[in-house]
DNA sequence: CTCCAATAGGACAGATGTGTCTTAATAGGC
DNA sequence: GCCTATTAAGACACATCTGTCCTATTGGAG
């Protein structure tokens, strides 16, 4: 009832809370990126952790989902950001951006699997800018189709980012070869 | 324990029960195509029928699912066929087959939250011949992108399928709109 | 080495879901 | 209109998950 992680207001977190906080919230990001339902037993023993620590950590169901939500965000940007979506023309930068999306995917499998009505903070239903603006920027300079509206092209990104994802998770080719796949059919896709 | 849905061996289903057993499976389709952890006590009353009596044709959980996956797989190869697979060029009988499928879309929402280790059957990792048969196709007559294998496109359909279903029910196109950006965008990344 | 922060491990009560069963009411076919 | 198939309603035992709490143990920083 004190706060998020610490027991006194505006208390400093240590080195060592930062790193299981953290160890945690991978591990749930794991779990629950391939099992919706997942216990909190489960998660606990992902993180190599006891179940007491996680709800020392988050204090219920919600507040853990709530701080994955976040710090998925958080990486998105980082990773968004990593990309320079303002270099170079707009469909350069967008297959630039899902390149780079493409290699992280382990961290985004979350968001397909939340299901939109968890966060108490409005940002369920958040338009995603860094995609966004990167199509916006192609549209203008003409290289991005512009029948394709914007919102629908980054539903169209998403989804074959997750294609990809269960693609190469199936096995029958390289990480490699599916990237390629995928950037491929994604230019075609969306450019003019 | 005496079989699936009747008492005794290789009992025929009166009228009734099949009405039923029909209601509570297209019942369940919708629920847990909306959250794949809804209770029995939820599909019950979306069924508008008691709890017990679900439990009558579908002996746990596990018999549910299974039931409505060989469900939504017979409604699958129905709707295939309807679309006329191997009129036409291969492309053109694609976007038939799409169309088709888009229009019937509450469907195959059960699959889009089915985990794929849940059919005891060895139908899981079976390959979805209703669209490869049309994509060999488009591979021999040059219609379809030789580069893409059949196997990633199957893939690629269906995912541009969930996003344009999310879009429909995001709201801020009609249905006929995203049909139209549905097929705009397939129909480019795809073809040869 | 010492001391305090942090964890492991487990007990506990409450809530919720599941599958089985029984009984009374109802509906449909003949 | 009767008789049987089918259902509704709910009790029941069992399992699982959750959140809280407590105690002994570990580990790290100074």
């Amino acid at each position: 009832m004190h706060g998020k992680t610490s027991w006194y207001p505006n208390a400093v977190s240590t080195p060592t809370q930062d790193r299981t906080r953290r160890t945690i919230l991978l591990a749930a990001v794991r779990v629950l990126s391939a099992n919706r339902s997942a216990s909190m037993r489960e998660i606990a023993e992902a993180a190599g952790v006891a179940r007491s620590t996680v709800h020392r950590y988050f204090a219920d169901r919600t507040a853990l989902e709530a701080a994955m939500t976040e710090f998925v965000d958080e990486e998105y940007v980082r990773i968004g950001a990593a990309a320079r979506p303002e270099e170079g023309t707009g469909i350069d930068a967008l297959e630039r951006l899902a390149t780079e999306l493409f290699d992280h995917l382990e961290i985004f499998g979350w968001w397909f699997q939340a299901s939109d009505e968890d966060d108490d903070d409005a940002a369920a239903d958040e338009d995603d800018y860094v995609i966004t603006r990167v199509v916006r920027r192609g549209h203008e300079d003409g290289t991005i189709d512009r029948e394709l509206p914007a919102s629908w092209l980054t539903g169209l990104v998403w989804s074959q980012l997750y294609s990809a994802n269960t693609y190469v998770l199936e096995g029958s080719f390289t990480r490699g070869e599916v990237r390629k796949l995928f950037l491929h059919s994604l230019r075609k896709s969306v450019s003019a």
